[in-house]
DNA sequence: AGGACTTTCAACCGGTTGGTTGACTGGCTC
DNA sequence: GAGCCAGTCAACCAACCGGTTGAAAGTCCT
């Protein structure tokens, strides 16, 4: 196991449950119980979700008293932000390059081009 | 299932030849021999990824002549960002107005108090 | 029509996940 | 020290995932 560190934090937050704790934790600290009270699942549950995104570091767990509090790890964000820009960049310069391709394509022949299309799902 | 949307673009990213795929999809689009040549795995499995992908609306494929074309669409980065940059953005925002809070109190309080706790309702 | 190639479906397998219940530990407070 | 409460571990289960193989459609070109 121990996969990339970029595949535990996707697989942290493909989920609903994990999500919702995460953007809670983004207000403010919380403890297990906290953190627990708004879902319908056992308290265990919870408990195992929370180590799905310790794992994956979303979250960390400083040593403390009794009502151990968890807290949000921001750094993970500039991870995803680092990878997910990277791939929007380089698609948004392909496209502006096709772009310019096709306009100059359309500039230098001035043959027909009956380019239908209809994208959108 | 029809898991919401992010849950499923969270889980098509979570895995590392995914991840590859739309990195090189990025960069220009691909049949599906093309995009399976540089993995082990056999066409099949190269094809239900692509099956995941799709499904996530990560990418598109627009019917064509035989060598179908796989195009990445790139939308499914502003819902990410989306998501990703309102937790960043409230956990920032509560670092400071935490910051504000404890440098006010060493300012007014230089005796007693200490009232450290970071819980939420 | 035949043949090659691409695409897709289906069944199967081992490992992981999300959830359960039950039991156990660790601290605090009487 | 008894008891409670928060937190944790372990076993189990059904469902899902990533991969395989095998077979069926399409689709294109002669």
């Amino acid at each position: 196991m121990v996969a990339d560190a970029l595949s535990q934090i996707f697989a942290a937050l493909a989920d609903p449950t994990r999500r919702d704790m995460v953007a809670r934790l983004a207000v403010g600290d919380a403890t297990v119980n906290q953190l627990a009270e708004p879902y319908e699942m056992s308290l265990q549950a919870v408990y195992k979700h929370l180590r799905v995104l310790e794992g994956a570091g979303v979250v960390s767990r400083p040593p403390g008293p009794q009502p151990r509090s968890v807290r949000l790890e921001t750094e993970v964000f500039d991870l995803m932000d680092t990878w997910i820009e990277r791939a929007r960049r380089q698609a948004e310069e392909r496209y502006r390059r096709l772009d310019a391709v096709l306009s100059a394509m359309n500039e230098t022949t001035t043959t027909e081009t009956d380019e239908q299309n209809g994208s959108v799902a």
